[in-house]
DNA sequence: CGCGCTTTTGATTTTTGTCAACTAGGGTGG
DNA sequence: CCACCCTAGTTGACAAAAATCAAAAGCGCG
């Protein structure tokens, strides 16, 4: 258990050593990378029961991990992890590596649609199923994260996010708030997004 | 050692068992999803000195592998797999899987270019990191993959990459070939590009 | 030598980015 | 406690880029 961060402060910045693993307790997390031109760019967000797993715990931080508002966490030291492995207690910590790298494969599909509006929708389904997987209600999507912040996440401009959601909205598949995004037609905001057949 | 596939024949289908990784000795090989619309989307190309660790060796693969071209290949199967593991020869392996990891984020950041020229301004630069990794020619590109392939993998239609593609070339920046592209300018292909700072 | 497929090119429409103005909300200091 | 300010977000108008629809051109193969 780490001391809680509060938003803004690091877990860790790309290019130092990785230390180990974190499990998120409560809030949420951003990892980005800077491009050439010196911009942001958002490759994840992390909530509460999941585990960043960045450089899958081996080498170098390719991202930087940012906290979005107060966060409480568990760092397992690489060595820790080690010993588990040993132990053969490793397993769950497979499942949760492919499991993120399932989680990763779904937003790279959902990041090739041509449409903001089907890229936003698949952002919900995807989030919604974390949230089911930890036991969350799938339609209450806590969204701390800044409006650039998720456009960078979802490859569009800002502008461009701000009127997609305007749209949903007063289509009624939704409901914003600055803070929260709640789905109110999950049928239809599926049938907008083109997610995976599985 | 398996014997030599043809172009169209399968490495793995999605939903199968992960029976270990392969490794490419020559030829190339897409890996690609299914949509719930039926879409191909192509997640993934392989050449000859690489390794496809689908699945991260265990579960069920969550893509399939189908090869381009004549592809001559190795199956590591997955029990040889854990047995180098348990003799701690992982470590390349490891960071194979490391390398790739890295290959696939460079790729999601660059999905998130909004101009189609970036995105593939971006794939060539990466292409090339990739062979210069393998001590191949950089400029080089062999492209046996199809248009409509290309353009899955980089999120955009196929007219809009042949596009991109005459008007690079009628600018100098490439020579394309139906199957290679070779970069002529390849400064202004990076300049072109939002690549990561590392 | 033609046939079918892939690719390229053209014309048009739609979407998104860009620039700019306006609004709302949170925090600060009077 | 309220007014103000500053930042984040929304909305509007326009320009630019990409999707779409359609047709022509290459190219490999029988």
């Amino acid at each position: 258990m780490v001391s809680p961060l509060h938003a803004g402060e690091y877990l860790y910045r790309a290019g130092t050593q990785v230390q180990g693993q974190y499990h998120i307790r409560s809030g949420m997390v951003k990892t980005f990378v800077i491009t050439t031109t010196g911009e942001e760019c958002v490759t994840g967000f992390y909530i509460a029961g999941e585990m960043l797993n960045s450089g899958r715990c081996s080498g170098v931080h390719r991202e930087s991990a940012v906290a979005l508002e107060t966060v409480s966490l568990c760092r397992l030291d690489a060595q820790a992890i080690e010993r588990l492995g040993s132990q053969g207690l490793s397993v769950a910590m497979l499942e949760n590596q492919a499991q993120q790298a399932s989680y990763e494969m779904m937003h790279q599909v959902n990041l090739r649609q041509t449409s903001a509006e089907k890229r936003f929708a698949g952002y919900c389904m995807q989030y919604g199923l974390r949230r089911v997987q930890l036991g969350l209600d799938e339609a209450v999507l806590p969204t701390p994260m800044s409006r650039t912040d998720l456009a960078s996440y979802l490859g569009m401009k800002l502008e461009s996010l701000s009127r997609v959601i305007s749209r949903l909205q007063s289509r009624g598949l939704i409901a914003a708030r600055r803070d929260q995004i709640t789905v109110l037609q999950a049928a239809e905001l599926a049938e907008l997004a083109n997610h995976l057949r599985y």
